[in-house]
DNA sequence: ATGCCTTATTTCATAAGA
C-alpha cells in the first residue's frame, strides 16, 4: 500500500497537479492538507472518477484536510472526536484533522497550527493541538495496532532537516518545545518512516515560493508520515516527490509518500 | 538540472503561510 502525505495549499488551484500526480504515482491512500475548502464545495467527484473516496474536514478559507483512498474510507471521525478539541480565542474548532481506517490501517491526516513566531499566542495554541493530537491517537488507538499519523507537522525534527539551523535557532519549526510535543507523540509508539531509510539532510518536503528557494535548496522537511510499529516492520520504500515541487503552479510542498506491505493486515 | 511568492477573500488591500 503506498501511502502519501501532501499539503496541497489549496485544492482548487491544486486539482490539475493533483490529477496529475494520482496518475504517476498511484498511491492508494492520500492525505491532503490546506484543502482551504468547505466540505460542499469539495469536488468529490473528480476523486471518484479516480477511483477515490474522501472524507474531508473543512470549513472555508484557511485549513481543511482529507483523506483519499482506493483501498476504503472506514470509520472516519472529523476533527477531534476522543478529547475536547482545543480551542482558540474562542473560536469554532479549525478544520486540521481527519482520520479514517483505509485498507486496514487507521490513518489521520493533520495539519498542524503553524505557530508564527515564538512570542505569538498561535505558538501555545500549536503547542496545545500538539498535545491534543497526542492525547486524540492515545484515546483512539493501540501502539501495537496498524497506525499511520501523517501531515504538515510544522516542525523539522532534527537541525538536518533544515536548510539553516543558524537561521532557525530558537524559531519556530525548530523550538524545544515544538520538538518536545512531536517526540511525545513519537513516545506513544510513532515512528518517522522516512528517516528508516534516509540519512541525509537537505531532504526538504518545503521550499518558500520566495527567492527561488526551491532551485537553491533552501528548504525545510516538516511533512511527516508517523507510523506505529506494526507498520515499521512492513516499510518497502519512501520518498519526497520534488517532481511535483517544479513546473506549473506546484505547491510549495511536495508529497510524501511510503509503501507498506499490508499483506495479512486486512 | 529549475526558474526567482501564492492563495482566498470581507478584492485594487489584507492576512496567512513557515
Amino acid at each position: 500500500m503506498r501511502i502519501a502525505t501532501w499539503n496541497v495549499n489549496s485544492l482548487n488551484v491544486r486539482m490539475p497537479r493533483i490529477e496529475e500526480w494520482f496518475d504517476y504515482a498511484q498511491p492508494d491512500v492520500v492525505c491532503m492538507q490546506e484543502t482551504k475548502l468547505a466540505d460542499a464545495a469539495f469536488p468529490y467527484m473528480s476523486f471518484e472518477a479516480m477511483g477515490y473516496e474522501v472524507v474531508h474536514n473543512g470549513n472555508g478559507r484557511w485549513n481543511g484536510v482529507a483523506i483519499a483512498s482506493r483501498v476504503g474510507i472506514d470509520s472516519p471521525v472529523l476533527g477531534f472526536g476522543a478529547v475536547d478539541h482545543p480551542m482558540f480565542e474562542g473560536d469554532e474548532p479549525e478544520s486540521r484533522l481527519v482520520a479514517a481506517t483505509c485498507g486496514g490501517v487507521r490513518v489521520s491526516s493533520v495539519y498542524v497550527p503553524n505557530g508564527r513566531t515564538l512570542t505569538d499566542p498561535h505558538y501555545e495554541y500549536k503547542l496545545r493541538w500538539l498535545t491534543a493530537l497526542k492525547n486524540e491517537i492515545g484515546a483512539t488507538s493501540k501502539p501495537d495496532e496498524p497506525v499511520v499519523v501523517c501531515g504538515d507537522f510544522n516542525i523539522a525534527p532534527e537541525d538536518k532537516d533544515v536548510y539553516d539551523p543558524r537561521f532557525f535557532k530558537n524559531a519556530t519549526h525548530t523550538s524545544a518545545k515544538e520538538r518536545g510535543a512531536l517526540d511525545a507523540i513519537k513516545a506513544w509508539g510513532l515512528t518517522d518512516a522516512f528517516r528508516t531509510l534516509y540519512d541525509d539532510g537537505r531532504l526538504y518536503s518545503w521550499w518558500d515560493y520566495r527567492a527561488g528557494d526551491f532551485h537553491q535548496g533552501r528548504g525545510l522537511r516538516i511533512d511527516l508520515v508517523l507510523v506505529s510499529e506494526a507498520i515499521v516492520s512492513r516499510i518497502e520504500y519512501a520518498l519526497i516527490d520534488r517532481f511535483a515541487r517544479k513546473g506549473k503552479q506546484p505547491s510549495d510542498h511536495a508529497p510524501v509518500f511510503v509503501d507498506i506491505d499490508t499483506g495479512g493486515l486486512t
